[in-house]
DNA sequence: TTGACGTATGCCGATATGGGCATATGATGT
DNA sequence: ACATCATATGCCCATATCGGCATACGTCAA
């Protein structure tokens, strides 16, 4: 069945690092899709594209200026996402001297077999 | 080209549900491979795959436990996650009334043409 | 209207994905 | 060595993805 559509949620949303560079880049303020594809070296298709799946999951908004589509962020639906990953923070700070030495163990054993 | 490789980084390795499923699990405590199928209620090669992509890209950690291999959490790969994301966190907190007021402006100028 | 600009879409190709299934591999106990 | 349990792999399928390219669409100016 493949992948969940990329357009279902944030999370696959941004798991494409170009649409994370987009996603960056308007953070400073709207931007026409012509721009965004120039300062990311994509083609204006492409830009499109990825707009379109940031638009359908809602981390974007439109807003037609005259003949330019100005593309806006809308962070909301990221916080859930940091959310979830923040989940695990006491997994990354707290207890991982255990894993790095286990880890470390492990190595040696393995070296020295 | 297709997406880049789901084994290159961690963005991509929990764009999966099942493999966010997996991780949250795995907070408890190490699991081995059947447990985490059938409490998940996937099949046993899924299981393995999808924790052979969350190895890859180190976000679990295998060690052998007799005829058993037990998978456990290893979360510092999520750090990186946890940062860019909370680089939005402005965007959802702040000035959002605004970009509300102003969908709400949209919503209403389209119902009224 | 016509043309020019800005953007969206459609189609194609190459590749990656996740799931099912059968089976190979590994370790254990007898 | 052998049967058994626990996992990993390989193969196949249906589908989704991203990229390139051509082109349709929408808006504005002359």
């Amino acid at each position: 069945m493949a992948r969940a559509a990329t357009t279902s949620d944030a999370f696959n949303a941004i798991a494409e690092p170009q649409r994370r560079d987009i996603l960056a880049l308007l953070r400073a303020g709207e931007r026409p899709v012509t721009d965004l594809a120039q300062e990311l070296g994509m083609s204006q298709p492409q830009a499109s594209k990825h707009l379109r799946v940031l638009r359908e999951v809602g981390l974007v908004q439109v807003r037609g200026a005259g003949r330019q589509r100005l593309y806006g962020l809308d962070a909301r639906r990221l916080r859930p996402v940091h959310e979830w990953v923040g989940g695990f923070e006491r997994f990354w700070n707290e207890s991982f001297d255990r894993l790095d030495s286990y880890v470390q163990d492990l190595k040696q054993a393995q070296q020295e077999e």
